[in-house]
Order: structure tokens, then sequence, then C-alpha cells
DNA sequence: GAGAGCGTAACGGTTACGTCA
DNA sequence: AATGACGTAACCGTTACGCTC
């Protein structure tokens, strides 16, 4: 689908994709603005490309929930990824929220318990390492780190930290599904039994896990409460569900990722409907121009007494109508001109552009 | 059985923020 | 108070595995 926005002079145009992130990747790159919109369809999803303005407006004009197409056309001021996230009824203030604000002091608050925990875990890995000396065989699966680390490639050896971290949780969690005679890191252990595979470059793989339905609902339980947790509740929880703690991590952050592509292509038809309405408005009254061109043409002396156009605004929202209602208003309008001389009735005002 | 398509677990890179020296 | 180092967590894009058809 096509879509041409016209922001002053400099029309521009992009794709709608299937894929919501990328569409709005599209946006960005080929027009540079973000829209916000809303409306029913725009449900408690979150979204960091979607932002909303004139919520003022909103609180001052009329009911929020009203069925108004409102595209906000917003130059775009990415706000860093990590910033707080602007509360979703602030951007989107006509939606009732779930619970998607983090708990208050959840995450970074506690960093430092996490640090104190990932030290612990961390410092048991390097001794595990230390004695079996086989740091390098404990690399993560698809990692391309080799045993030999460029000490300034500080990410790469914070990664190397957390994946003996993992290794060493997995570790622990083999040994504790081999004592109920499970099957090693994965929780099912159904067909794989935690093995991992050496590859030829001589790094073990761990087969990837699929969460059982159990593991999952808990997990979207837990989603539907916070989106985000906390380090002690991320362990508990890995506890409760036999996981690596870097398993409920991974979790969340896909979860939340998939809740954020499931928004963008919500709004992404939400805003293909946007545009058919708004074309097929167009269309309307692009006839309707040219009908009352061909009007004052032939007849030249009404043109005295008609409105140059139907645009009519409400009093109430201070909002330009264009819907079928605000067109027989404007009708009406026009008759009552031709016969009596006189404005249309107070009910709309006729304004000319 | 092979392969395409899809869902998703997992990873690598980046960034922001908090803490500490 | 300002600053740099460090650790942590969140996010994004991508990869690859497991499953279904």
């Amino acid at each position: 689908m096509e879509l041409a926005l016209s922001l002053g002079d400099t029309p521009k145009s992009f794709s709608f994709l299937d894929k919501g992130s990328a569409a709005i990747n599209r946006v960005k790159n080929d027009v540079g603005f973000c829209m916000g919109i809303g409306g029913p369809l725009a449900k408690d999803f979150e979204s960091d490309q979607i932002r909303s303005l004139g919520d003022e407006r909103e609180n001052t004009r009329g009911s929020s929930d009203e069925p108004v197409v409102q595209l906000d056309l917003l130059p775009l001021c990415p706000v860093p990824r990590n910033q707080p996230a602007v509360p979703l009824e602030l951007r989107l203030p006509w939606l009732l929220t779930r619970n998607l604000s983090s708990e208050p002091g959840s995450s970074k608050a506690q960093g430092r318990g996490a640090e104190v925990l990932n030290r612990v875990s961390l410092a048991a890995a390097d001794k595990r390492s230390e004695d079996g000396g086989a740091s390098a065989s404990l690399s993560s699966p698809s990692s391309t780190i080799s045993s030999f680390q460029n000490p300034l490639d500080l990410s790469v050896d914070r990664r190397r930290k957390r994946d003996l971290e993992t290794i060493s949780i997995c570790t622990n969690n083999e040994r504790d599904t081999e004592r109920r005679g499970g099957g090693g890191c994965s929780s099912r252990g159904r067909d794989h039994e935690g093995e991992g595979e050496e590859k030829e470059n001589g790094f073990m793989t761990q087969k990837k896990l699929r969460l059982s339905k159990e593991q999952s609902a808990i997990l979207e339980d837990r989603f539907r409460e916070h989106n985000t947790l906390n380090p002690k509740q991320k362990l508990d929880l890995a506890k409760q569900l036999n996981l690596r703690s870097r398993q409920v991590e991974v979790w969340f952050q896909n979860r939340r990722a998939r809740t954020k592509l499931k928004q963008t292509e919500v709004d992404c038809e939400y805003l293909k409907r946007c545009y058919e309405t708004l074309t097929e408005e167009n269309r309307r009254l692009q006839k309707e121009v040219h009908e009352l061109k061909v009007l004052n043409t032939s007849q030249p002396f009404y043109n005295k007494l008609l409105p140059a156009t139907t645009l009519t605004m409400c009093f109430s929202c201070e909002r330009v109508a264009t819907t079928a209602a605000a067109a027989a208003a404007a009708t009406a309008a026009i008759n009552t001109a031709r016969t009596t001389r006189h404005t249309a009735a107070n009910a709309a005002t006729t304004t000319t552009y």
C-alpha cells in the first residue's frame, strides 16, 4: 500500500509493509517524522515510535473517546532508547492502559543488587573456569569469542562473563534436573537431554529450548502484571520455572518486542483505514468542488450567495467537520442561502478558505 | 523425507543510567 | 562538583532452531 502525504510543499510517500517495525522504520527513513495515532483500534500495547501530541487539546476539547481521526505529524525527535518510556496514557490519552509501566525502582534502581548477585555467580563461574581451565569451551554457542580476548573489548568481555554466568546457572540447573531425572538445561528435556553439541569450532552448543505451556502461561501472567522484571523477580521466576535467569530475561525482552510489533501492526492497520477514509473524503470534496465550479460558471449569480466550501467547524470541539453530516449541514446552508439569503443556522459556522 | 514458512529463543551490538573512586 | 571507569539493563536487529504443513 502506498500512502502519499503532503507536508507543506514537500510531498512524501512511503509504503506500508507487512511487518510493523519495518514500516515504522521506513516512515522514519523516508519521511522523517512519526505519526501518532489513536482510536479504538489502538489498544493497550506500547510503542516507542508512537507518540501523541495535543494531549492538552484533547483534555480541553470534548470527550477523549470521540471516534475522530487524528493524525499528528511530529518532527522526528528521537527519544533516547532508555529514557523512561512516556506513559501510554500520556501518548494515547484515550486509551485505558493495563500495567505496562515498570514497577517503581524495579530494574535500574535495584541494579546494585543484581550486580552483587551477578558477582557471586561470576565468581563461581570464574572459579569453575579456573578449576577446569575450560573457559573457552564454555563460551556461548553462537559466540565468536575465542579463548583469546582483546582486553579492550569490554562489551565482548562483559558478554563472555554473562555467558559464563549463564553456563554456571545452567550447570546448576542441569544438576538439579538430573537429580529429578530430567534433561539438562531444557526444562522439558524431551528429545534432547541437555547435552550440548560440539561444533567444529569446539564450542558447546545448546539445543534450542521450547518452553512448556505451563512455563509460558506463568511467564505470560507475570508479563501481564509487569512487562519488566527486577533482578530478584527474575531470579525467583527463573527458580519457579526451573529456567536460567537469562532465559527469563530473554523471554521478557522478546515478549516486549512482540508486543511492540503487534502494536505497530495494529497502528499500521489503523493508518490504512485512515488513509482510505481520507482518500474517499478527498474524492468526495473534489467532486463537490468541481460541481460548484460548474455551477459557478453556469450561474454566476450564486457566487455572491454561496459559501466557497463546505468545510465547517464545530462550535463545541473546534474541529473541522468533514463527515457526511457536515456535508449535509453545509448543503442545507447552501440551500438556505439560495432561498432566504441568510446564513446557515447557528449550529455550524461556514469557513471560507 | 524434504523443504518452505512461521514462531520464538537466543545472541551481538548499542545506549542510557547509576555507582564509585 | 566534575569526570571517567565500570556494571547493569533495556532495546533493536538478526540468527537459527523447532515445529507445522
